[in-house]
DNA sequence: GGGTTTTCGGAGAGTCACTGTCAGAACGCG
DNA sequence: CGCGTTCTGACAGTGACTCTCCGAAAACCC
């Protein structure tokens, strides 16, 4: 089912990834050229820019963006939108692949492994952060009528919610960044985005 | 007070602004090029970077960016932040600089005349999108401690729901944009973050 | 398994947004 | 009118990003 090309083409997206933030980490994203990245992956500038769009693109790889619409409509409860999105973030970040002791050394801390790692940049570098929040922006208007379906809240109300949904989580991994990282994103979540919760309720 | 300097500057950047609209109507936003620009304002391209930092800075000038936080202060409501962004937009949003029949024709349009004139590469150009975005980003980080002096939020609430604030009135936007930018903005905000108004209630 | 079609990655050239630096000019002030 | 400050324009440079073309390898068909 899976062809070899997109087999490999799934094996080359990681290590330009996994090369990325490793000279990322290591020189700071503006030092470190597209040409620089391609080189240590052993690929061509050409297959960045068709893999990742843009040099942001490389750390704001949104999940969600190539998430099937049913997929989502099955995550999402137009009851308990703000619930629902606890549940992902909860189940997303797992002991395995999160952040918490992936070096074995009893610490957690942001940036040093797992799908995580990226999230660092886009609260220290501006164009990464602005790439963010276009992604953000882009889930809203995937949410927005899922929402609506809910029954209580027409089209515009929807669009509404869904950026204040989507956007409440990335003001909530804000604050989650700024801790240090060490606690679960899902508690911040769920303690940040408590006052939405009054939408839903009755 | 407002030296020579400061005048001229002003006007400058005003001039740029029309005659970048102008191209960009005329041609489209991607066509048209800084160089351009500037010849057409008579200034030198080094000059609109100072003014606008970027290309889509000369559409999205944010006016929260130039707001002291005193002023800031003053309009918004903790009690009723919703209340408060509804009669912002209405007070700026006065007949005689809105869109509403600039022409003298009895009908109003998007992109016509006035402050509202840019909005529209809002909704059609990606690329100022993203940088709508990030201003909306913007004045949320700057309205969040405002919302916690509120009292009945903390950092992390408060945080949120700026956020939700700032991007539920980009969504409301968008609705009017896409309605065809007749009716008053105010409407569109009122209406779509009605559900909202439940986080402050009792 | 051989021949055809389709797809995809690499190479190269080109555009343009954006960043510095620097010298000169205009302004503000005494 | 002279002096220090501030702003402007000119210039060169970088690098992100686009576009096009070509060869190779996978996918398809028999």
């Amino acid at each position: 089912m899976a062809g070899l090309r997109e087999q490999w083409r799934r094996t080359a997206m990681r290590t330009i990834q996994e090369r990325a933030l490793d000279l990322f980490d290591e020189r700071g994203f503006g030092a470190v050229t597209i040409e620089e990245i391609a080189t240590a992956a052993e690929v061509s500038p050409s297959s960045v820019y068709r893999y990742f769009g843009t040099k942001e693109g490389l750390l704001v790889a949104d999940e969600f963006d190539t998430m099937s619409a049913a997929t989502l409509g099955e995550l999402l409860d137009p009851a308990d939108p703000v619930g629902s999105l606890v549940e992902v973030v909860r189940r997303y970040e797992s002991p395995k692949d999160g952040p918490s002791d992936a070096q074995g050394d009893g610490r957690a801390e942001v940036g040093t492994a797992g799908p995580w790692r990226r999230v660092r940049y886009f609260f220290t570098e501006p164009s990464v952060r602005s790439a963010a929040l276009a992604a953000m922006d882009r889930a809203a208007v995937r949410i927005a009528p899922l929402l609506e379906a809910g029954g209580t809240v027409d089209a515009a109300q929807a669009r509404v919610l869904a950026h204040a949904l989507t956007f409440g989580y990335f003001a909530a991994l804000e604050t989650w960044h700024d801790d240090g990282g060490t606690r679960p994103i899902a508690d911040y979540v769920t303690e940040g985005l408590a006052p939405l919760r009054r939408v839903w309720s009755v």
